[in-house]
DNA sequence: CGCCAGATTGACT
DNA sequence: GTCAATCTGGCGG
């Protein structure tokens, strides 16, 4: 399936990270879709490892270090074509307490929105670079969340991009208050 | 191994 | 709103 449907398909699923024994999760509330060679934002556009594990197996973490952060992907793409799906918020559920400890801050609203905000707050690093997360047994996956009708999801140019594509490809859940700045 | 651009964040005016 | 710290990844030498 292509980057964009998977965007959308996403918002509202459950993220969630096994995190010494505890359960840390939340529901995605904002996604953005990346290409390959036709997309000047993404990095796979000038080929290497980033690309070849973007024209890989789908359902792939790709974990993408930039400004000292790390930013959580997912694989998705059709077949012979390169994409992923960069998971920009999520709303806390579970393990809160614990988020906010790992994320030095105790104001919910900033807890995890923001593509640097969450990998931190669910303790996500390099390590899971390259791992399956549509597996019940991977210590960071994606379970079925609530269901969002079509007409709260948002949809709006990617956010921090310096050349962006003609087309916008970030989607979010409407009045949603954990989507990122 | 050095150089440089960049999918961000948080502090400060 | 503005600004700079800070490091990963790709590439050239």
């Amino acid at each position: 399936m292509d980057p964009e449907s998977v965007a959308q398909r996403l918002l509202g699923k459950l993220l969630v990270r096994i995190y010494q024994g505890a359960r840390l999760s939340g529901y995605i509330v904002e996604t953005e879709a990346y290409f390959g060679t036709e997309d000047p934002a993404s990095r796979a556009r000038k080929g290497g490892n980033l690309a070849k594990i973007m024209a890989g197996d789908v359902g792939i973490a790709l974990i993408y270090g930039v400004h000292r952060q790390w930013l959580f992907n997912v694989v998705a793409h059709e077949p012979e074509r390169i994409g992923a799906v960069l998971i920009r918020a999520i709303e806390p559920v579970e393990g809160i307490g614990i988020m906010k400890k790992l994320r030095g801050t105790s104001d919910l609203k900033k807890l995890t929105n923001g593509p640097g905000r969450l990998t931190k707050a669910l303790a996500i690093d390099k390590s899971f670079h390259g791992k399956p997360v549509c597996k019940q047994s991977s210590l960071l996956r994606i379970e079925e969340g609530v269901k969002i009708h079509k007409v709260l999801i948002g949809r709006s140019y990617r956010i921090g991009v310096s050349k962006d594509l003609s087309k916008p490809f970030r989607f979010y859940i409407k009045n949603n208050p954990y989507v990122s700045r």
